[in-house]
DNA sequence: CCTTAATGATACTATTTTAGTATCATTATA
DNA sequence: TATAATGATACTAAAATAGTATCATTAAGG
């Protein structure tokens, strides 16, 4: 049972030395840095970057010189973002009658505590920020 | 991004089903008795059950008059067992940097999180059993 | 015994999701 | 204007999930 896909376990670890690169100052990443370093496949990593950019989280450059760096401030990008992104929302509440419209939804409690438990995980990853993990 | 698969989803809904006809003296089911009342994919369910058999989960009995009884306690079935068998152990430990044998494993501070993160979840997951969902 | 009604074992197919590739268009720089 | 970068998009491949089919075995009951 696993809580992260590739592309999200591949998304994380280009950010994490995007963030890394910022830090040290060097403003402007291209895919094949990140791919010389991590050795990731150029094609899904570019892929990923692009939807990155797309989500706000990058910022992207073309032509000559260009590439990506962080659109915010590690600190403001956590996990949970990633997984949203990839994954979609960390959202367990996929009820355990979900085919039929389930009749006790409202007071079920097997449904009020997945919903917490999902509500946790979510806080949890949300505070594994980028600015964490560099 | 979802917790359970459908196998699972299922697995849970059959053995509810089971639990509640042994909670009123009836003790075995047959598969069609529960495809009957839930509409299930009876190939699909009897695989499911079978497994559940193998499992210890269930108690299995052939010819004419066989069918299903819950093995253990419906105390002591669980919504954490029941994805273990289909989906694997609930454990999220699949670290970031999963290819490579990550360098920093030991003090990683983003594992500790996940794991205990993962933890958590299993023993929630662990406080949802049969008894409580009948 | 023989028929019937059940599960056991197992192999197969189909569908969906995940993973990965390829290509042309666009843009900025030198 | 050549070059080196991403944007958009369409495609293929592989793996996981979902579902089917079939024959073997077993137990009950006439
Ligand atoms: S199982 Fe659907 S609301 Fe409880
Ligand atoms: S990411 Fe692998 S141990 Fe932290």
């Amino acid at each position: 049972m696993k809580l992260l896909t590739r592309d999200t376990d591949y998304a994380v670890r280009a950010l994490i030395f995007i963030g890394k690169a910022n830090k040290r100052k060097i403003g402007i990443i291209t895919v094949d840095e990140i791919v010389r370093s991590l050795n990731l496949p150029k094609a899904l990593l570019r892929k990923l970057l692009q939807t990155l950019s797309k989500n706000k989280i990058l910022k992207s450059g073309r032509g000559k010189h260009g590439g990506f760096s962080l659109l915010k401030d590690p600190g403001k990008i956590n996990v949970s973002d990633i997984i949203s992104i990839f994954q979609g929302p960390v959202d367990f509440t996929n009820c355990l009658l979900r085919n039929e419209p389930c009749p006790n939804r409202k007071v079920c409690r097997v449904r009020k505590k997945i919903l917490s438990l999902s509500g946790y995980v979510d806080r949890e990853l949300k505070k594994i920020t980028l600015s964490s993990l560099t």
